[in-house]
DNA sequence: TTTGTGTCGTGACATTTGTCAGTGCTACTC
DNA sequence: GAGTAGCACTGACAAATGTCACGACACAAA
């Protein structure tokens, strides 16, 4: 009765330690261990794991993608999400996309064990020092209407757009890169930022980076 | 003749992590474990370590200062640099504040091994991905200059106002939270771009993340 | 066909941001 | 005292940014 588990994040360290440190429990069994989302769904057909546990923020596929994937191809996987900030909606978010458990990666050894124990019971396990925060907007617990703050609602153009202001383009460099006009990138930057609910470019890049769009 | 090895890091994953990764090499006792910078001085003190492993961005105290304090007080130790982002302005920066090694957390065992071996013999170590270009520029290896490229000689001011900059503050706000005048905050954040080499508020927000300034 | 819906584009506009030259103040040194 | 350096401040200016109303086009559903 060992625990098939599906490691993904692009730090070695955080993975190799994780592994090891999960190998003392004794009865989980690291079965595939991953650097980015790209080969998670291939993953979970092959080893068939229990339990995933997903860093949010990597490179080329990021673990919000992922889940929205999962939920596309309705691959069910008891998964919990690793992540080295606390944002609350990141927690609704990733609920909402079939996340069952959400922790920051200064959790001690022993919360990993039991969120680990309680997504596989089936229930959701999030960080005692979040959940006071969002029991408050107890929501997400029965996320029924059908819109309560849809963060990720960006375009590709978007997405593409919020990446290049991350990486220091100004708006007309990004015009030029995306080969739009330059009042065009004004526009898409104008409603990326209606959509993050923020109001200049900085708040955006930085809410980017939390929610491991860059 | 065991390696006694002091341990800097907010995340308690890769804290755990390497600590039972490093026990698995034998030879290595980790005497201590830190959360951030604060208590640096004071283990290296009681516990006399051989070599110290660093994270750069901490709460409190981070990395950079701690490197800054140590050479104030003549304190020396083999330190080897850990951090998320591959930055070479900060290995340089790193390397004139009297760091030996320098290491992204994606980083293998056996690197960190090798990585340890080294300064603990006295060399300089850095991440091959990284050494190519920093060689380039290879006045990091005699510091001699007495100004090569400080990043780092911004006023205590200076760094409020980034900070809050940071956290998504205006030009008028940070004015009002910092007791100036609007025109007073313009122009420190005006030598903020100029002394950080970035040209607008949104890459030298990013850059002070990467140098864990915030 | 008509009616949306989504994407791209324009031009006008107000605001914010960043630059620059110059002033006053304090503290420190010669 | 004269000179120097650091910091706070101002006003003027140019550039970038964000908002808004509106038009053109493609594509799909009614």
């Amino acid at each position: 009765m060992t625990i098939k588990l599906l490691l993904v994040d692009d730090q070695n360290l955080v993975k190799m330690g994780l592994c090891s440190l999960l190998q003392l429990s004794g009865n989980i069994d690291v079965v595939a261990q991953l650097d980015d989302g790209v080969g998670v769904i291939d993953a979970i057909e092959e080893h068939k794991p229990d339990v995933m546990l997903l860093d949010i923020r990597m490179p080329r596929m990021n673990g919000i993608e992922v889940l929205a994937k999962m939920k596309e191809l309705e691959v069910e996987l008891p998964t919990i999400i690793l992540t080295t900030f606390d944002e609350h909606e990141l927690v609704l978010q990733s609920m909402k996309l079939g996340a069952k458990g959400y922790l920051r990666k200064d959790v001690s050894l022993e919360s990993l064990n039991q969120a680990i124990e309680a997504v596989l019971a089936g229930d959701l396990w999030i960080q005692p020092a979040i959940t006071n925060h969002v029991l408050k907007d107890n929501e997400f617990i029965q996320p029924k209407g059908d819109e309560l703050r849809e963060i990720e609602e960006l375009t590709n153009t978007e997405v593409q757009v919020l990446r290049l202001a991350a990486a220091g383009y100004s708006n007309n460099e990004i015009a030029e890169a995306i080969h739009k006009a330059p009042g065009t990138v004004r526009n898409l930057m104008s409603f990326i930022l209606e959509k993050l609910q923020v109001r200049d470019r900085t708040r955006a890049v930085l809410k980017a980076m939390e929610h491991g769009l860059i």
